[in-house]
DNA sequence: TGTACATCAGTGAACGCGCGTTCACTGATGTAC
DNA sequence: TGTACATCAGTGAACGCGCGTTCACTGATGTAC
């Protein structure tokens, strides 16, 4: 049906050093880490849409077939990069509380942590979104102690909240995340830009914002 | 190439009643409506990735074709679902507010029914934050005094906040979005279930989460 | 140290699919006279 | 009221594309003896 006459005609050339090593080897060496790499790349620069299984392989310089030996389809694999994700998310949150200068700065800090986190890596941070809705939340991470979910939890408590009282402690970490989540989507809107600017740039505007969260219930800094 | 000799025969029958009339038409009467339900019922029903242009003329009973006669392209179509979803959110927004007893509770309502409105459409209000994300924000709705937007701003000064402060209305105003948003979008989460059922229901939980709002700047219900 | 061989991790061609869009077409509608 | 005709809003077949996945294959690696 098709010619495939001159097929066995390839470039045996360019393929060169892959990171580390020399002379780029048959066997790649630690291609599901470079798979996951790649996926970052391609969502950081070509967005969601070009994430497709035939980027990645291409983007990591491998045959479209090559990812099925280190994961079992596309889903495992973009699981993978958003489960890299998390990680980071956990290990930014836990800088930024490490450097707050009392217990009640450092849950400002885990937000401030947290949405400039998602502001570097949108599309990743998007894909780590869909991930945790569609299964549990954070896949393993959430049940981690160096999680972001375990920091904000623990923050908490050394701010003074009380942890016997359940159901107030989850409350507020839920709340706690969807302000930053809230914080973390809206802050690149285009129409903000003049604000952000009169305000001294994107970290001023978020510390702003973060501020004024609470203005449904009692926007104080308003109205008092 | 391909065979096409008994192309012309196709099933005559079953296309009836539209909604409004008797016997079907050739002439639709409405597609240009009738595709943008159709896309949101797709939309709502298979999800998202689902929502292809064949798909929508699919749905509403017409060929690939025809929705060029009503849209230039795909992007066009969901921008109109997206426009369609954004009146509705607004009109949701004011009925929130109408119903709310003082100033200051319609600043709640207001969270409260894009809260609701965002639960009761999720896929299509994921679509109206994406074409928000990558053109100008609500297209041309938040220009429109009936703009869930306006409606945010004149709940704020009706609470008392002042309007000549032009940087912190603002300010605020986005910290209602950002907050109604994250919300909206963490509420659905199966892992909150148990806590949502203990509430006594979703809408005593998401009125808790908007309570608790303020975590990182002033977590007042747990500290003080 | 050298060789046989199982296993591992690649290749590249092929599959079937649904997509967005275009095209020449045709049936229905509405207006001018 | 009747007819000619331009225009409108559909049709269905076709295009080229990139996708996820499978397959038989092959080169490289590492272990047993």
């Amino acid at each position: 049906m098709r010619e495939t006459g001159n097929a066995a005609i390839q470039a045996p050339a360019a393929k060169v050093a892959p990171a580390t090593a020399g002379a780029r080897p048959y066997h790649h060496g630690d291609l599901s880490r470079a798979l996951v790499a790649a996926g970052r790349r391609i969502l950081e620069s070509e967005g969601p849409s070009a994430l497709s299984l035939r980027a990645v392989a291409r983007e990591a310089g491998v045959s479209p077939a090559a990812p099925y030996h280190h994961f079992k389809d596309k889903s495992e694999l973009l699981d993978a990069v958003a489960e890299e994700g998390w990680h980071e998310l956990g290990a930014a949150i836990a800088t930024g509380r490490a450097a707050a200068a009392n217990p009640r700065a450092a849950l400002t800090e885990i937000g401030v942590a947290y949405v400039s986190f998602a502001r570097k890596n949108p599309a990743l941070y998007r894909l780590m979104y869909h991930a945790a809705c569609d299964r549990e939340m954070m896949p393993d991470h959430a049940k981690t102690q160096d999680s972001g979910w375990g920091h904000v939890a623990e923050a908490l408590v050394e701010a003074g909240a009380d942890p016997t009282n359940e159901r107030e402690m989850q409350l507020a970490q839920i709340a706690a995340w969807c302000n930053a989540h809230g914080v973390a989507e809206m802050a690149g809107f285009k129409e903000f830009e003049p604000l952000k600017e009169a305000m001294g740039g994107e970290e001023a505007f978020v510390r702003g914002l973060l501020n004024h969260v609470g203005i449904f219930a009692r926007p104080r800094a308003l109205l008092d």
